[in-house]
RNA sequence: CGCAGGGUAGAGCAGUUGGCAGCUCAUCGGGCCCAUAACCCGAAGGUCGGAGGUUCAAGUCCUUCCCCUGCAACCA
């Protein structure tokens, strides 16, 4: 038992989310749940960053103020959550009263601490688009601009940085006494080779190119560069530097354990000028961040303009909540990219969450209605062979969850999970039911296979419970289970069941026709 | 010669320290009858991107080449 707080990006507003979005906060919703399960006390943020350039000029376009505009889509970023029953604690927006504060009290801080001085910021402007660009954006000799084309021009302005070489090795050092700071390793190897290993520039930190942005106090020509801005959601939302920040304090503090999860587009801000912001402001590092793969479509990122993107709500509608968080959590390996596809999205429901796990409860209630009037028998201990292999298998399986769980394996978590259910369907062909049931001396046998049975669907339940939340309480309900019994302090005990009155109820996965869900799911995709 | 990751059975992927090439799905054959046309067993299917090298032994180590995908610092 201990205090774990994780976090999601807080997302960039610019256009309505896909499911590629709901990945990552699904992700974390586990993980959050697995903590909370587990006893530790456990807070889960996740929110939106809506300051900045593209902001200002989609609301522009869109004929709205940066406001109205970041509210809409807001709106319905909170909704998907709701929708996907994200567990989070708070959630943070950047136009908030509360953060915004903090940015400013921490830009002065800097500022008179000599960590950000006044500069001129170089680069390549493009006049019509009213943009900077940098020497690789830049295309040709010609420096064309990467947006419209036409040439740019060597221009300067006026602008604060931060003085990030002054830290650089500072952060190395704390890299090479947390090795695992950053997961997976490979994108550590990246930071260091790209950024640290050259020398480590200086950031802009403000702009004067647009307003939508948090003024510095200092000079209200300036707005805050976005990046500093955002990065302190994660603290100004346990309201650090407010005149109430007993929960900062409590959760903020060393003998928590703090987990950003983050997609590879944004590892540099995460594991560079995050740790540095923290370092200036005289605060603990966080214990990890773990870079998570995106969810790809077959013909690339998911983006608009492919019209590749998938909308969670019509599959949540037609498969249910839990289908889509269970593909999620399943298809992907978590910090590898994954993809998405209509095939593998009906067959992960069919084969996994069908076949095996809904049938495994459908068939086993089916034989204690037949053979013991819908009551669960009471537990005889290991009564032969196969009731050992099987109860050796799911101590085996919840191990082996744990263990995944607790490194970030989530993928890998809930497959041992599965393991442990096509086990048990294994073992239904072994032990034979209905041939003990025509044998009256064997009746203690068939009673104990049933006993194994409920107990192994109880204990795969519990540890799905994170993922599938409708279907693992149905079961629960159809097997007449206690709720003393169907949390982690029973997760292991092989003897709590006896006596339950079962409950008659529909398949928990209906099977699904694949070709006409594939077509449906194809339709979806197409661009509009 | 910017940096990083990847190319393994029809599809999607595992392969730690070099030691008989594995998993899931699809395919084919069989079994069972408790169950959601489900479940269980078995089989077929790969010159591990190309070429060269080290070794008794290379998917794994070295060299080189080809192809894909990210990142490349002021767009998040």
């Amino acid at each position: 038992m201990g205090k774990f707080y994780i976090t999601t990006p807080i997302y960039y507003p610019s256009a309505k989310l896909h499911i590629g979005h709901a990945y990552c906060t699904t992700l974390a919703d586990v993980i959050a749940r697995y903590h909370r399960e587990k006893g530790d006390e456990t807070y889960f943020l996740t929110g939106t960053d809506e300051h900045g350039e593209k902001i200002q000029k989609n609301a522009e376009a869109a004929g709205k103020t940066p406001q109205e505009f970041v509210d809409e889509i807001v709106t319905g970023i909170q909704k998907l959550w709701k929708t996907l029953r994200i567990s989070n604690d708070d959630y943070i927006r950047t136009t908030e009263k509360r953060h915004m504060d903090v940015v400013q009290k921490v830009f002065t801080r800097m500022l008179n601490q000599g960590d950000i001085y006044l500069g001129e910021y170089e680069g390549w402007y493009c006049t019509p688009c009213e943009s900077f660009w940098t020497d690789t954006q830049v295309q040709g000799d010609d420096h064309l601009c990467p947006d419209c084309g036409r040439p740019c021009h060597k221009a300067k302005e006026e602008a604060y940085f931060f003085k990030m070489s002054k830290y650089a090795d500072k952060l190395m050092d704390f890299y090479k006494a947390h090795p695992n700071f950053i997961t997976p390793e490979s994108r550590k190897n990246e930071m260091i080779k790209n950024f640290l290993e050259p020398g480590l520039e200086d950031l802009c930190v403000s702009r004067t190119s647009f307003t939508w942005g948090i003024q510095v106090k200092e000079n209200p020509r300036h707005v805050v560069y976005v990046w500093l801005d955002a990065l302190l959601n994660y603290i100004s939302a346990l309201g650090y530097l407010s005149n109430n920040d007993e929960l900062f304090k409590k959760i903020w503090s060393d003998d928590t354990y703090i987990l950003h999860l983050v997609g590879n587009d944004i590892t540099r801000f995460h594991v560079i000028y995050w740790p540095i912001f923290l370092m200036a402001l005289g605060l603990r590092l966080p214990d990890k961040v773990f870079v998570h793969g995106l969810l790809m479509m077959k013909d690339g990122k998911m983006s608009k303009s492919k019209g590749n993107v998938v909308d969670p709500y019509p599959l949540i509608e037609r498969y249910g909540l839990d289908t889509v968080r269970y593909y999620l959590v399943r298809e992907t390996i978590f910090g590898s990219d994954g993809t998405f596809t209509p095939e593998q999205f009906v067959e992960r429901y069919n084969i996994d969450l069908a076949n095996d796990f809904g049938n495994l409860l459908n068939r086993t209630s089916g034989m204690i209605f037949k053979y013991f009037d819908g009551v669960i028998p009471a537990y005889q201990g290991a009564l032969t062979a196969l009731d050992k292999e099987l109860e050796s298998v799911g101590k085996a399986s919840i191990n082996s969850f744990k263990t995944n769980m607790d490194t970030l394996h989530v993928t890998e978590a809930v497959a041992s999970i599965f393991d442990y259910i096509a086990r048990a369907n294994k073992y239904v062909e072994e032990s034979k039911p209905w041939a003990l049931a025509k044998d009256e001396s064997k009746k203690d046998e068939l009673a104990s296979v049933m006993n194994h049975l409920a107990n192994a669907l109880r204990q795969c339940a519990i540890m799905l419970k994170i993922v599938l939340l409708d279907s693992t309480e149905k079961l629960f309900a159809q097997l007449g289970i206690e709720k003393e019994y169907q949390g982690y302090d029973s997760l292991d005990r092989f003897d709590v069941l006896g006596g339950e009155h079962l409950v008659k109820g529909d398949p928990l996965f209906p099977r699904l026709k694949s070709d006409e869900e594939i077509e449906f799911i194809k339709s979806l995709m197409v661009k509009h």
